[in-house]
DNA sequence: TTCTTTAATTGTAATATTACGATGAATATA
DNA sequence: TATATTCATCGTAATATTACAATTAAAGAA
């Protein structure tokens, strides 16, 4: 198989899930730790920053883009990727938010 | 390739995408919230409640242990699995100070 | 227009993940 | 001892992920 049955899930845990997801890679923490502490944000910035390609930094960009965790906009033959801040509070209130009521319920 | 080269990471950002890959399928949120509600928390219970394979319950249940979210005792013949409560507050602490660091350093 | 820069996309390879049937190991029960 | 129960593991198949070289596309500069 390789893919998993989201559709026999609540649409809260995979939710849960593809947030996850995205952040299951240390690129992807890296870029959005440079894309946090770094105002210009430039895609070519974060190539030279990460151990990786330039072809790998652009496929993990655009995962972090799939789950609006970031934006990017085109300035010329740049791209300014930001943290999409809203998407992102509302992602850290919903896995916090799961994470605490985990120990609430628990034991 | 397939493999991440976690060796050209810090290990904070590859702990974080660690435990964010444990949680990165809605059957193993399931199965954390269905622990955390049950007191019984038997193997077999888990498998009635997921619409799943006992095979397949059982390896997200081997990953959960591997990430260090759960435990399971063996009770004769049957394993009585539990969240890990200190794992899981150090890793909601951890994930927590993350999403937190990103919204008070950006933008 | 031609060249350069920037970043996405394509193609390809290696490995990981997800899923399940079948089997095996361990314990309890008849 | 034989049988049943419980769960892990093995084998296998389909798909996803990770990574990079090469190419393409788009915009700006010479």
């Amino acid at each position: 198989m390789g893919a998993s049955k989201t559709t026999l899930f609540q649409p809260e845990q995979n939710n849960l899930a593809t947030m996850a997801k995205a952040l299951s890679h240390p690129a992807r923490i890296a870029i959005l730790e440079y894309l946090a502490k770094s105002k210009t944000c430039i895609c070519g910035d974060i190539v030279d920053e990460l151990p990786l390609s330039q072809a790998t930094v652009s496929q993990h960009l655009k995962e972090l883009k799939n789950a609006c965790l970031i934006t990017g906009e085109i300035e010329g033959p740049k791209v300014c990727y930001c943290i999409n801040v809203k998407a992102w509070k509302q992602g850290k209130e919903m896995i916090s938010q799961f994470m605490q009521s985990i120990t609430d319920t628990c034991c």
